[in-house]
DNA sequence: AACTGGATACTGCCCTGTGCAGTATCCAGA
DNA sequence: TCTGGATACTGCACAGGGCAGTATCCAGTT
């Protein structure tokens, strides 16, 4: 039970210092911003408050909307301290997990149209993850926002992600451009490989 | 037993039919490669071939080194008819698990301080990364290299992390520079955000 | 010839995290 | 009144991580 706090843990706390949510609009924030560096299932946003309770970090009230209970969480002054020594703890070096890449690095078992049909897929994702970003910063742009006063380091995390996803697609549309005279995934015509890595 | 293979079985699955291995050794070859966009412990690597048997994708030959066991899985016809099917299924969109991000995205609730030493860290961890990646491309280049044959497919996934790591790299002097006029990470001294974001 | 340390070759166990099914209630609109 | 989507959870099975523990092998040292 008192097992040591996770990130996760963490991240978690971080939005309850912002303010009180109920798991479920836990859920609907993490969609929104942290799922994009940190992202977990509902589920899990039902459990990891509760070890911030058992932790005194945090506190739990029990409302109702009419007849249907829920459960609001609030972080403590202990809360506050412990994110904040957290905070200057060394990161965790980036995970990343991109099925799309396995199926590149695999492709010469496979056709070219699979390999091309791949990055199109990657290309296309980078795109709509982009527009994501981009429809979020216009609302935030325009009308007068929640949480204002955070976005300053709200901006530095969105550029981030704009930055990650724009690599993505840079390198599909290198990588559709080096492929384009391939005549499979194993005869790939006089292209030189040492040139793409120089 | 027979539930559907994961991404993790398919990637095992690829370097299967590269050529056999040990799980040990599958576990220094994913260091090498794989790690970097599909990380998988150690530990994993040796139930996952186990499961490919089960499927009918692989077989095991128990060997030994004197008296030191030792088990060596190889790719069936089977295992290479799967292993093409799945190289042309739609790949799931991309998961960074960015723990800095997340200290970023909270260091409101911290110093200054403490964000740039978050930021100088992400700056050096993709530094060391790239020249990781950078001294593997080296030894290719230079010796006469195992897996030449591969080196095309090989070459866009490298070129891929490269692309990543460059990023970050990117992002995080961006930011450095950014928030050298910041007096907190809540008094930002007239630094405009919306100008961040356009 | 004995000794040591790092590489090889695993297994067990406990914990984190995912995904999905299942159970309710609430509320706006038809 | 009815319906469907949003709200508010829990249980369960499985994927995956990290670490401790157990051996053997082998090259270099003493």
């Amino acid at each position: 039970m008192d097992s040591p706090l996770t990130p996760t843990s963490y991240a978690i706390l971080g939005l309850l210092a912002v303010r009180s949510w109920t798991p479920y609009e836990l859920a609907k924030q993490v969609r929104r911003g942290l799922g994009w560096f940190w992202p977990r299932a509902e589920r899990k946003l039902y459990d990891e408050p509760k070890r911030l309770v058992a932790a005194g970090f945090a506190t739990a009230t029990d409302e109702r909307t009419g007849r249907r209970p829920k459960t609001v969480y609030a972080i403590t002054p202990a809360g506050r301290r412990a994110l904040r020594r957290w905070l200057g703890e060394e990161p965790a070096p980036p995970t990343l997990e991109i099925e799309a890449l396995v199926k590149v690095f695999f492709a010469d078992g496979g056709t070219l149209d699979q390999l091309r049909g791949t990055l199109h897929s990657v290309a296309a994702t980078a795109q709509s993850r982009t527009a994501e970003l981009r429809a979020m910063i216009d609302g935030v742009l325009e009308g007068p926002y929640e949480f204002e006063a955070r976005m300053p380091t709200n901006a530095l995390a969105l550029r981030f992600s704009l930055g990650m996803e724009d690599a993505m697609a840079q390198w599909a549309d290198w990588a559709l451009a080096q492929t384009s005279g391939w005549q499979s995934t194993t005869d790939v015509a006089g292209w030189d490989w040492r040139a793409a890595l120089t």
